[in-house]
DNA sequence: AAAGTATTTGACACGACGTCAAGAACATGA
DNA sequence: TCATGTTCTTGACGTCGTGTCAAATACTTT
């Protein structure tokens, strides 16, 4: 058979940076194959489409961020830990010039509410995965935390709790992009969430 | 000057139908115009460009939202008016056959972070306009609330907390459709507001 | 009734997605 | 070494979206 001509791993990389900075309606595959040094059409031949090819940039990159998250997530006090959890968050959110935003949450909110729409529903599965596992990820950083007396409370609800506004943040950055403003928001959910003073 | 032959006021609602329905980059001028019964031609003549036409259709919609909103916000403890702030909040973005979600949440994640796009920032500020109007009103409720002993704690860290939140659920339901779930998260923010018990 | 003005209408240019057939490049077997 | 077959690449095509324009149209005003 033919060799591909190009580099499977950078394509994705390109197409990522650009849905990132652009959502994936805003894309082309125009834009990508220019960047890439790539045919459209030879895109088409080894992805099939856009949101296949979303899909494989996406998986990639939430599988570094969610392993970014765990370590952030498990280093030193529980406060600590969430604060390292909202700092990688909001970073993240803020990375980039200008920001991007949340690709996730991004992702989400460009779904189309159209009934036929299948390839919709795989972005949708693949976006609610990463959110279920952040939850998972918090709440065992909080069960862990309650064990050792830092936290008194539901972790599940709590996990819930943290985890929405981390969504409700990556909303309000691209609204104010204001990054001081988001990072007050953060301190002060964790204050809420351990109890004001100590934790 | 000749007359218009379509009623502006019904084309701004069933572009806003559309728009809520599948979002603006998802919904086409063409769709507008079959289903106002408007030819593609005069809607660009009577507004301009599709975001302009989306820009006039929220406005629309937001002081719709607002007002209701306000009234929710102006009856019995503040525990009940926080509860009726989420309930609003809630059925508004799980209204429709299937969910249309929030519109303003998804407006916000669909702009370009491109650079040139005027138009986009003017929807930018419209969106966030909302935004900071709904804030102001929590923060007002909460103020009232403090004044008469019912919520001890900065109104306008807490308005913040509040209107992050929903913008949080806006995302999760997208993600998993579940709306016990986002009630479950609602009533649980309440609590940890107004701190567990009273009110 | 005539003139003027805004609206309507259809054609056009451009770019995007996706498909297809033909050409090109390589591995394999003789 | 050469023929064969399979995959990748390339360019053309169809369809649909946005936005522009000129010509036709319908009303108001003088």
């Amino acid at each position: 058979m033919r060799p591909r001509e190009f580099d499977h791993d950078e394509v994705l990389r390109v197409a990522f940076d650009q849905f990132w900075r652009k959502g994936v309606r805003g894309t082309s595959l125009s834009d990508i194959a220019r960047d890439a040094a790539v045919q459209r059409g030879s895109l088409y031949n080894a992805f099939g489409s856009k949101e296949a090819l979303f899909l494989q940039a996406y998986e990639r990159y939430a599988g570094d961020y969610l392993a970014a998250l765990q370590k952030a997530l498990g280093v030193g006090s529980l406060r600590k830990r969430l604060t390292a959890f909202f700092d990688l968050t909001i970073t993240n959110f803020r990375s980039g010039t200008p920001p991007r935003g949340c690709p996730t949450t991004r992702g989400l909110m460009e779904l189309g509410a159209a009934e036929g729409e299948g390839l919709d529903e795989n972005a949708r599965q693949a976006f609610a995965s990463l959110i279920s596992r952040i939850i998972a990820l918090v709440q065992d950083a909080l069960a862990a935390g309650a064990a050792r007396g830092e936290f008194d409370g539901n972790p599940a609800a709590a996990a819930l709790h943290i985890v929405t506004m981390t969504r409700g943040l990556a909303v309000l950055e691209r609204a104010f992009g204001d990054e001081p403003q988001l990072r007050k928001i953060a301190a002060h959910t964790i204050d809420l969430v351990l109890g004001r003073k100590g934790g």
